[in-house]
DNA sequence: ACGAGGGGGGTTTTT
DNA sequence: CCCCCCTCGT
C-alpha cells in the first residue's frame, strides 16, 4: 500500500484515479491537476497488483514522459522503472526494433529526422528530372507525411484514384512516384522516418496477428495523455492494443487541440464515447493553476468555438490582477518593454527568472527578445528553433555514428562521404548513386561491390578513395555493436578526421562548432553513465542504444538542471504542458496571431483561438499581452493593428497601460529606435545599471592555455567553463589528441577537445 | 575541389 | 531580412 495519496484530491480527480476498470475518458482542463491524476492512477493500478510492464502510458513529449515517471517513482519507488512509459514514437520504435525482422528491417534501423527526409525528397526529385520549384521538398514531404499519418502506404497512394486526381489538380501529379521511390530508398537504407514509426507499427499489427496478440496481452492497461493530439495512426494503434482488455484511459482537453497541422484529429477525443461504448467520463473542471481573472478570460476566448466538449473551467483562487495590455511602436520597443518589466518584476517581487516566460506565435519573433535580454544581462533560454541536434557539425558527427551502426544509411553516407574532404567529388558520388539505383541497393553496398567488380563509370583512383572510406566505416562496425558507446564515439571522432578538421578552424564560429561536437560526445558519456546507474551493470551501453534514443530527442528535452534560473522564451506550441507565474504573450497583432495562413477556414481559425487559449492558461499569477504597431518583415516596415483576438477577451479583465489608454498613434511609428524616455520610465524605473550578478566566476588562472602535448594523465587542470579537474587519460597525439577529464564532486567526466580552454592548475 | 559571390525564395506551429 | 542553393571562377 502506498501512502494516503487520495487525500489531497477533489471528487472528480479521485473518480478519475479510481475508475481503473473499463474505458475511461478524462477531460482535463488546463491546470486541473492532470499529471497528478495520471500519476496516482498508475500508482493505483500497481497497488491493485497490476505488473508495471503491463501498463502502457503514452505521451507526446519526452519531457512529459520523464516527468510522469519521476512522479510515479516518488510514490511507488523502483517499480516505476519497469513501466512502459514514453512518447508514441519512442515506445513504438522500441517495439519495432524488437520485431524488425518480421517487417524486413534490421533491428538497428536508423531514424530519419525531418531534415533527412527532406534531403531525400530533394534528391529523388532531382533524379526524376522534376522541377524542384514545383515539387518543393517541404510540400512533397508533408504530403507524404499526411498520407502516412492516415495509413496510406506508398502502394495504396499510387493506386488511389482520388489522391492522384487531387495531386494533378495541384499540378503535382508525380508525387506518387516520389513517394514510391522514397519508401523504397528508406527500406534500402534500413531507415524509418518519424511517420514510419507509427505506420509500420500499424502494419505490424495488421499483418502479424500473433505479434499484436502478444502486446495486447501484455498491456492490460493503457493510458494516453494529450489524446486530443493523436492522429489516425496513433488512434488506431491504441484502439487495436486496447481491444482485448478494454482498459483504455485517455486524458486530454479538446480546448487545447493545436496540432491539426501534423495530422492531429480533434475528432478522436470528441468521438471517444461512441468508439468506446459504456466508457466512463470524468471532467476535471477546477483550475488550480491560475487566478480567476485568467481562467475567466481564457474561457471567454473559446466560448464561441463550435466544436467542443461542454465544460466549465473555474478557479477558486484569488481574483488576481487584471491582464495587462501593452502597446509598443516597434518590435524593438516591445522587447525593450518586456525586458524592462521582467527586470523590474524580478527585483520587486523576488521571483525567480525561471517563473517567467515569453511566448510568441512564430520562432522568427525570438530575435528581438534575445537581443534585449542579453543586453540587460537577464539569463534566458530559447527553446525550439534551430535545435542542437540540427546544427551542421552535430549532424555530421551523428552521421558517422549512424554509419557505424547502419552502413546502409544513405543519407548519412552522402552527408559525410566527402567530409572532411577526401577527394570524393560530386561526379563520383553521382556515378555511385546511379550504380546503386540500378542495383536497388544502398550506396555502401555498392562500394563494397566495387571491391570485387569494378565498374567502368568510376575511375580506379576514385574507386580507391571510395574503398578507403568504406574501410574507415568498417573499422568501427564491430566495436559499435559490442563496445561502450562513448569509447566508440570518441574513437570515431578522431579517426574520421572530423576533429582535426574542426580544430584547424580557429574562427569564432569554428570554435563553437568544436564546442558543439564536444558537447555531443559528452552527451554520449552522460547517457552511458545514466543508463548504467539504473540498469544492469554487466552489459556495456552500446552505440545503437544511444542512437535509438537520441534520434527522438528534441530541444525541449535537453536536461534542465534545476539550479539554472532563466527566463523561458518559446513558441506557444512548445509551451503546452508548462506553467509559469508570469507570462508575457507578445506579438498579438493581426497578421501574426492569428496566423494569416489560418484565416482560410473557420476550423483553422478555431484552432488559432485554442492556441490563444493555451497561451493565456500558461499563466498562473500574471499575464501581460503586448503588440507592436509596426515591425520589419521581408525587409520592409509593416504596419499592424492589434489582433482581433484581443476583442474576444471580456474587457473587464483587461487593464491597458497608460499609452494604450492614450491610444496608439501611427504617425510616430517611423521612429527607428525606441526612445528610453518618459513613457517607459513608469515601467522601468531603473534602466541604466547593469543586471543582477549572473556572471560566471572568472577563470581562476591567468596562465597560458595548454597545448595537446602538455596534457598528461593525472595532471590537475582548470577548464574555463567546467572549473578544476583531473586528467584521467589522453588518447591520440598532437592535434588529434582527446583528453578525458574528471570534473570533481558531481562525478562528471567530460571529454575535452579544446585545449584552448584548459589551463594548468599546478602550483 | 573549393571558395566567393549572386540570385532566388521563404517564414506557422513539431514528434 | 536572412538563409540556402547554385554557379562561376580559381
Amino acid at each position: 500500500m502506498y501512502a494516503d495519496y487520495l487525500d489531497g484530491l477533489n471528487d472528480a480527480q479521485r473518480e478519475a484515479v479510481l475508475a481503473t476498470d473499463g474505458p475511461c475518458l478524462v477531460v482535463a482542463g488546463a491546470g486541473s491537476g492532470k499529471t497528478r491524476v495520471l500519476t496516482y492512477r498508475v500508482a493505483r493500478l500497481l497497488e491493485q497488483g497490476v505488473k508495471p510492464w503491463c501498463i502502457l502510458a503514452l505521451t507526446f513529449t519526452n519531457k512529459a514522459a520523464k516527468e510522469m515517471r519521476e512522479r510515479v517513482a516518488s510514490v511507488v519507488g523502483k517499480p516505476a522503472n519497469r513501466l512502459w512509459m514514453g512518447t508514441f514514437h519512442s515506445i513504438f520504435a522500441r517495439i519495432l526494433r524488437r520485431e524488425a525482422e518480421l517487417l524486413g528491417f534490421s533491428p538497428n534501423f536508423t531514424i530519419y529526422d525531418t531534415t533527412d527526409s527532406r534531403t531525400l525528397v530533394r534528391q529523388i526529385v532531382k533524379e526524376l528530372g522534376l522541377d524542384p520549384k514545383v515539387y518543393k521538398d517541404n510540400t512533397v514531404h508533408s504530403r507524404i507525411s499526411m498520407a502516412k499519418n492516415n495509413l496510406v502506404t506508398h502502394t495504396a497512394y499510387a493506386s488511389n484514384h482520388d489522391v492522384l486526381v487531387d495531386d494533378t489538380k495541384q499540378r503535382m501529379g508525380e508525387i506518387y512516384k516520389i513517394y514510391m521511390l522514397y519508401a523504397q530508398r528508406c527500406q534500402q537504407s534500413s531507415a524509418m522516418d518519424f511517420d514510419d514509426l507509427l505506420l509500420y507499427t500499424n502494419i505490424l499489427f495488421r499483418d502479424h496477428p500473433e505479434a499484436l496478440a502478444r502486446y495486447q496481452q501484455q498491456f492490460s492497461h493503457i493510458l494516453v495523455d494529450e489524446f486530443q493530439d493523436t492522429n489516425y495512426a496513433q488512434y488506431l494503434i491504441v484502439k487495436r492494443l486496447g481491444e482485448l482488455h478494454r482498459n483504455v484511459c485517455v486524458v486530454g482537453d479538446d480546448a487545447q487541440s493545436i496540432y491539426s497541422f501534423r495530422g492531429a484529429e480533434i475528432q478522436n477525443i470528441l468521438n471517444f464515447q461512441t468508439d468506446y461504448p459504456g466508457c466512463k467520463i470524468v471532467k476535471l473542471e477546477r483550475n488550480y493553476r491560475s487566478t480567476q481573472t485568467i481562467v475567466n478570460a481564457a474561457n471567454s476566448i473559446i466560448a464561441k468555438n463550435e466544436r467542443q466538449i461542454k465544460k466549465v473551467a473555474f478557479s477558486e483562487g484569488d481574483q488576481g490582477e487584471r491582464i495587462r495590455l501593452m502597446g509598443a511602436y516597434t518590435e524593438q520597443e516591445e522587447a525593450f518593454m518586456v525586458a524592462a518589466d521582467i527586470y523590474d518584476t524580478n527585483l520587486r517581487e523576488h521571483c525567480r527568472y525561471a517563473d517567467i516566460a515569453i511566448l510568441y506565435r512564430t520562432n522568427a519573433q525570438s530575435r528581438a527578445f534575445e537581443e534585449t535580454l542579453r543586453k540587460r544581462n537577464i539569463p534566458y533560454r530559447i527553446f525550439g528553433g534551430q535545435s542542437f541536434y540540427q546544427r551542421k557539425e552535430v549532424k555530421d558527427m551523428l552521421a558517422y555514428l549512424r554509419l557505424a551502426v547502419n552502413p546502409n544509411d544513405d543519407e548519412a553516407l552522402r552527408r559525410v562521404i566527402n567530409y572532411p574532404t577526401r577527394g570524393i567529388g560530386d561526379t563520383t558520388v553521382g556515378h555511385l548513386q546511379e550504380l546503386a539505383n540500378r542495383a536497388n541497393q544502398s550506396l555502401w553496398h555498392t562500394i563494397e561491390d566495387l571491391r570485387v567488380q569494378p565498374a567502368e563509370a568510376i575511375k580506379p583512383t576514385a574507386v580507391k578513395k571510395l574503398l578507403g572510406f568504406a574501410e574507415l566505416l568498417e573499422a568501427h562496425r564491430h566495436n559499435a555493436q559490442t563496445a561502450d558507446a562513448f569509447d566508440t564515439a570518441s574513437n570515431i571522432a578522431r579517426s574520421s578526421g572530423v576533429l582535426q578538421e574542426l580544430r584547424s578552424d580557429s574562427s569564432v564560429e569554428g570554435l563553437s562548432r568544436l564546442q558543439n561536437v564536444e558537447e555531443l560526445l559528452n552527451s554520449v558519456k552522460q547517457y552511458v553513465e545514466q543508463r548504467r546507474e539504473q540498469g544492469d551493470l554487466d552489459e556495456p551501453i552500446t552505440l545503437p542504444e544511444y542512437l535509438a534514443n537520441v534520434a527522438l530527442l528534441t530541444d525541449m528535452d535537453q536536461d534542465d538542471t534545476a539550479d539554472d534560473d532563466r527566463v523561458s522564451v518559446m513558441t506557444v506550441h512548445s509551451s503546452k504542458g508548462l506553467e509559469f507565474d508570469y507570462v508575457y504573450l507578445v506579438g498579438l497583432e493581426e497578421g501574426l496571431f492569428p496566423s494569416p495562413m489560418s484565416s482560410g477556414s473557420t476550423t483553422q481559425l478555431e484552432e488559432e483561438r485554442r492556441l490563444f487559449y493555451v497561451a493565456v492558461t500558461r499563466a498562473a499569477k500574471r499575464l501581460s499581452i503586448s503588440f507592436a504597431h509596426s515591425r520589419m518583415q521581408w525587409g520592409e516596415m509593416q504596419h499592424h493593428s492589434p489582433s482581433r483576438f484581443l476583442g474576444d477577451i471580456d474587457p473587464q479583465y483587461i487593464e491597458a497601460d497608460a499609452r494604450m489608454a492614450q491610444g496608439l498613434r501611427s504617425d510616430r511609428s517611423s521612429r527607428p529606435q525606441p526612445a528610453p524616455g518618459r513613457p517607459l520610465r513608469s515601467l522601468a524605473p531603473r534602466t541604466h545599471e547593469s543586471a543582477p550578478a549572473t556572471k560566471r566566476p572568472a577563470p581562476s588562472t591567468r596562465g597560458n592555455a595548454l597545448s595537446p602535448n602538455q596534457v598528461r594523465p593525472n595532471m590537475n587542470v582548470i577548464h574555463e567553463r567546467f572549473g578544476p579537474g583531473r586528467v584521467l587519460s589522453v588518447e591520440g597525439e598532437g592535434p588529434n589528441a582527446i583528453a578525458l577529464v574528471d570534473f570533481g564532486p558531481t562525478g562528471q567526466k567530460k571529454l575535452v577537445l579544446q585545449y584552448a580552454h584548459l589551463h594548468s592548475a599546478n602550483q
